[in-house]
DNA sequence: GAGTGGTCTAGACCACGGA
DNA sequence: CCGTGGTCTAGACCACTCA
């Protein structure tokens, strides 16, 4: 089991502050040659640190040190700019697409419409320190938010449904689980087909029970810790 | 990118119906034959039908199609045996081992102890249709619950608290990661190092907001998927 | 004991990133 | 344009599983 051996050597090294965030390991050609070994047992090990989230892959850039994961509580209002600038990290979402679309199966069934029903779908990816962390997509009910579309998507949802339709979130039903980011998906996270994934898929209803949107969140797995605090019922 | 094809083609048959839940596939050799490939190769895409959580692997045993996961809300007190139950599975629970510890770093930060107070530690895997799907460590202040070691703690440890010591679970607070199963962990889950996880970290409270007991949930990534509903705070 | 998966070797070619 | 990572080949040996 040699690649645990090189697997534990770079972390010593990682440990040993050698490393920080965001920096780039050496080719692997050259970390092959110092472990003694081949680029395929090489891999192994890198693979095993990016399963564990210390490692990340950009698609034929190389590999880098992960930086510290998000803690993300999804039973808070907070949006992803303020849990980043709270948590001293340089949030930046781009606006990827927005536009009024029939629901496709997916939007239709977490909507609770009928198919083909008009809904407003935005994607944007989202960055921490320049790094994109995260693809989401939003389905938004139409009839809700009529115009929506006139208003600057790259900036915060919930404030554009406060400030411009006195809407609010009162709860949430949320489902997580791993995956993997495939094609324009991992593309769009600079991350090759593969990559280890955690979504997070959120149901948003206001305070008269009514569904307002959700949307489908594929983490690259390393950048976000989920965190929070319930209260049991039974 | 022929893994890419080979992992649609294996889908396919999935799909198709042709493999039922826990069923195994070929032998990686007769696999990488039929789509006239190497084994390094064919490897490539069966990993990555792993990491989508549609197939798994056991340690020397070979690759299996992925059960549906198991719906986990740990927001409700419902026990691991209750839940498997409601949702038509067979669970099992295997005492691993039950001990009075001095609490180790770790222990002591989620109990909010010093170092070297005494706990118990009680680590156990769980089951699913006869599949290893949770390794299990539950640290308990040992101060809270005398003799706790002289029940049956392959049984529900809410279920003791309850009956035993008049103790019931109020709140939660919980942290949910992806890693990889490593060692002795990977081994009990009958797993390879570096398969991939998903963490689930508990610390219980009762209703006066004593702190109770934590415990370390390491779950084969594919065998689980979180959901649940909150209200949100601000 | 045969067959299997786990691990490893020593190469190769290509397309893309970045200088 | 060089070096890199992405992908692939065609083997090999060993320890383990399972019949």
């Amino acid at each position: 089991m040699q690649y645990l051996k090189i697997k534990d050597a770079i972390l010593e090294q990682m440990d040993a502050g050698k490393l920080t965030s965001q920096q780039k390991l050496p080719a692997e050609r050259k970390l092959a040659e110092t472990f003694d070994t081949t680029r395929v047992t090489l891999r192994e090990a890198l693979s095993l640190l990016e399963a564990e989230g210390r490692i990340y892959r950009e698609d034929r850039r190389g590999w880098f040190i992960s930086p510290a994961p998000l803690r993300y509580d999804p039973t808070q209002t907070l949006n992803f700019t303020n849990m980043a600038l709270t948590q001293g990290r340089q949030p930046k979402t781009e606006l990827v697409s927005a536009k009024l679309v029939l629901a496709n199966k997916q939007a239709a069934s977490l909507l609770e419409l009928q198919s083909f029903s008009d809904v407003y779908q935005v994607n944007r990816i989202r960055y921490l320190d320049d790094r994109p962390v995260v693809y989401v997509t939003h389905y938004i009910r139409a009839d809700m938010f009529p115009k929506l579309l006139s208003h600057d998507l790259a900036h915060s949802l919930t404030d554009i449904y406060r400030d411009h339709y006195d809407c609010m979130y009162q709860s949430v039903r949320y489902r997580i689980f791993t995956s993997s980011l495939m094609g324009s998906l991992a593309q769009a996270l600079r991350a090759t087909s593969g990559t280890p994934a955690m979504v997070v898929e959120r149901v948003n209803y206001n305070h008269a029970g009514q569904l307002i949107d959700c949307d489908i969140e594929y983490w690259r797995h390393d950048a976000i810790n989920i965190e929070s605090v319930a209260n049991l019922s039974r």
